[in-house]
DNA sequence: TGTACATCAGTGAACGCGCGTTCACTGATGTAC
DNA sequence: TGTACATCAGTGAACGCGCGTTCACTGATGTAC
């Protein structure tokens, strides 16, 4: 039952799984083809099987993490389906838990690592579903009266730009030691976020 | 008055206004101790009688970028100290056209490429300041009514996190297009702003 | 069911590359007398 | 003002390294008959 067998299986799956291991346990640095295929238990060539170059592996880990980070979204959306009150906050809190539990995976996902996005339709896709579940999230607030009423794909932006750069900034330690000692992270950011409330 | 003497005279400065040159030029992928040395029109291991190692010269150049990018704030909290009604959008305005002119300095500045930034007393201090600055002006704004009472660190990093975040997901080119066609990029930042602003 | 063969997904040696860093050195500079 | 010498800021050869990528190959699999 254990991948032992000259045909791997399933090796395409195994080396993005790889990448986002490395990339939490080891960080970007660390993340190589070779380092990839490393940790797959397979040789140094094998990945060029599935991905053209090294830009392809990159993407596909990326992507993955859109799909992560969408899954989680979406399942929020599902808890909080009742109280449209927290929706927004839960919804910003489960974004700002991801990026903490895979830093490095996140930076990824928004650092220009990968260039020419645009060669990568599904990275460009996964991406652009990511977004308009948050507008959906704003429309839902909208309609229950938690968010005032607007553009919500320009409310949107204004939301995911303050939760993105929130966390990226938290992950750079830029955020005061001070502020965090005073408060609980979950409730500076919603701090923040009300004040967007209204 | 061209210095090809063997004794360059500023070759310190001059490998971090080499190091910046090439983040703007070629992107942070091109910026090596060898390559800023080169573009220095000096031998390759010239850097290590002003660097201990790779680490210290891009530590300098994040300093160099976070100096800048102080300078300029400054400036333009000088330009509005009269109208504080404009003070916090042009100062993230401000921010915003930073970022967009040096891209790769603005990610290499938050995007942890440094390790260990504590070793870094100058890097750390920087940092600060420009924190700080920003804290100031939230003070400004709260003096002159224009932004609501309340705790100035708290609001600090609120607007702070909607800038860097906005500006962070328009370098990535996460802004979706239909959005950018219509409106003005400081206008989009403008509107965000302003859901803070009561 | 058995066999021939095409296809597929791996292997491992080899390539060229640029990197960070070290080291023995040397040319230029500044200072003591 | 001239000279000896220490110090400093460069040079260039050399190192080991891991990387991405290519290539001829081979073992495993699936299919046609």
């Amino acid at each position: 039952m254990e991948r032992k067998k000259y045909h791997h299986g399933d090796l395409k799956q195994a080396l993005i799984e790889a990448g986002v291991k490395i990339l939490k346990e080891e960080g970007i640095g660390a993340l190589t083809l070779r380092s990839a295929a490393r940790a797959a238990g397979v040789s140094h060539s094998a990945p060029y099987a599935h991905f053209t170059d090294k830009q392809s592996l990159l993407a596909a880990i990326s992507t993955r993490g859109f799909l992560t980070l969408q899954e989680r979204l979406i399942a929020t959306a599902g808890q909080y389906a009742n109280s449209p009150g927290d929706l927004i906050v839960e919804t910003a809190w489960t974004y700002v838990q991801f990026a903490m539990a895979e830093p490095a995976l996140f930076k990824m996902m928004f650092s220009g690592i990968l260039e020419d996005e645009h060669t990568y339709p599904e990275f460009m896709s996964t991406v652009r579903i990511t977004y308009h579940h948050l507008v959906e999230v704003v429309e839902t607030c909208q309609a229950a009266g938690v968010l005032p009423p607007g553009d919500a794909e320009e409310m949107a932006i204004a939301v995911w730009s303050l939760v993105h750069g929130f966390v990226s900034l938290y992950l750079e330690r830029q955020i005061p030691g001070q502020l965090l000692d005073k408060f609980q992270l979950k409730e500076l950011l919603s701090h923040s976020l009300k004040s967007i409330f209204k």
